[in-house]
DNA sequence: CGTCCCCCCTGACATTTGTCATCTCCCTTT
DNA sequence: AAAGGGAGATGACAAATGTCAGGGGGGACG
């Protein structure tokens, strides 16, 4: 009996080691790598064409969103499972988008972490029900590209002034940025916009 | 030969099954319960008078920083061990203040957790030397409890005039709690502030 | 071809934010 | 009783922020 292939990418390490250590109480699932970043995961997935890669998403090198759309593109027999923190409605559409076949939150009791690596490995799709609905209904990302980078900069305190000189722009239209993402957002500052666009994932 | 009993507490289930699975890899650590939060933590300690408490900081119902001052005063004989994500100067102090033994990071490789647990448990203090550095010279948390509030408050995307109301308080005096804090940060407004005093762990 | 959307800019305006000096009250400490 | 010191307030001013109306210049797409 062959047990199914599984590389944990995270980057605590204290978790990573502890998520293995879970996964190898399992009898039909072996641990055969850890990365503790998407690099590493990576380069993991293409020497050993393992079935399943658990990943997290917010990594330093290379996001798991990032590492969900390299491994599909280049090993599309190593399927992609995202497990995270974040209920946040944006990741999940990027991680499909990316190709996931998962996006499981560190919320959930440890006793489910097997079972979605069995289904996913089947082939099936394993996504958090109440987030699934959650990205329904809270629609598609309303900002731009631009509304992205100036809100990202003004969530970190940054000034109007600030932003416009980083990004080679002038104030007002920084200023015009952000009151276009303020009203899409329905937020009434810089500041609840910044936090709101992050909870979505957003940002 | 007798093991170790240990309690762990952390809200993320999937994280606490696998640190209990970790931790229960060693032939003399045994996790005699799971606590989801702070409250639920107090209770088995409680019940079960274990040697050693592993808790996250950031728990809903009650933080790990609180529990760590309810242990230590209830029930002395159990050790407490803090193992969190943040490497914030002003946790690690009011941890120990709060009569924590140990704090560990989240960060650091899993293969020291056991090392930890077992050092905490025959009396010895386990810090991260880094972050004991760093909360050496970052100094003590330099802000008041009012400007603690407001704050926080500003932080969350809240207007002065809302955080006036809110607390009682006129807008102007709010504004000048504010400009305090933000001086005494050496911030340049109150985003950045708030920003600042959260990565120390004063907020 | 026109239309739409995104990008970027300007200028003007109202509001909010940050800073300072100054004042009262109340509670300690000496 | 006097001297501090903290909490809270006021008023005034400069600077930053948010909003609107407008105007360019593309690229994409029917």
């Amino acid at each position: 009996m062959k047990k199914i292939q599984v590389i944990v990418a995270e980057d605590q390490g204290m978790v990573l080691g502890a998520l293995a250590a879970l996964l190898e109480t399992e009898p039909d699932i072996a641990v055969c790598a850890r990365a503790a970043n998407g690099r590493e995961a990576l380069s993991a997935v293409g020497k050993l064409k393992p079935d399943v890669l658990v990943t997290d998403i917010e990594m330093p090198e290379m996001t798991g969103l990032t590492l969900a759309g390299e491994v599909k593109e280049r090993y599309p027999q190593t399927r992609v499972m995202i497990l995270t923190t974040f209920a946040r409605p944006g990741y999940l559409r990027r991680a499909l988008d990316a190709g996931a076949k998962g996006y499981l939150l560190k919320d959930r009791p440890s006793a489910e972490l097997a079972d979605a690596v069995r289904r996913v490995h089947q082939g099936l799709r394993v996504v958090d029900p109440d987030l699934a609905v959650e990205a329904w209904d809270s629609g598609p990302d309303p900002l731009t590209e631009r509304e992205r980078q100036i809100l990202w900069r003004a969530g970190e305190g940054k000034s109007s002034g600030e932003i416009a000189e980083e990004l080679h722009l002038s104030e007002g239209t920084v200023r015009n940025y952000l009151s276009e993402a303020i009203s899409k957002l329905g937020a009434s500052n810089r500041v609840e916009a910044a936090r709101l666009a992050r909870s979505k994932g957003w940002l």
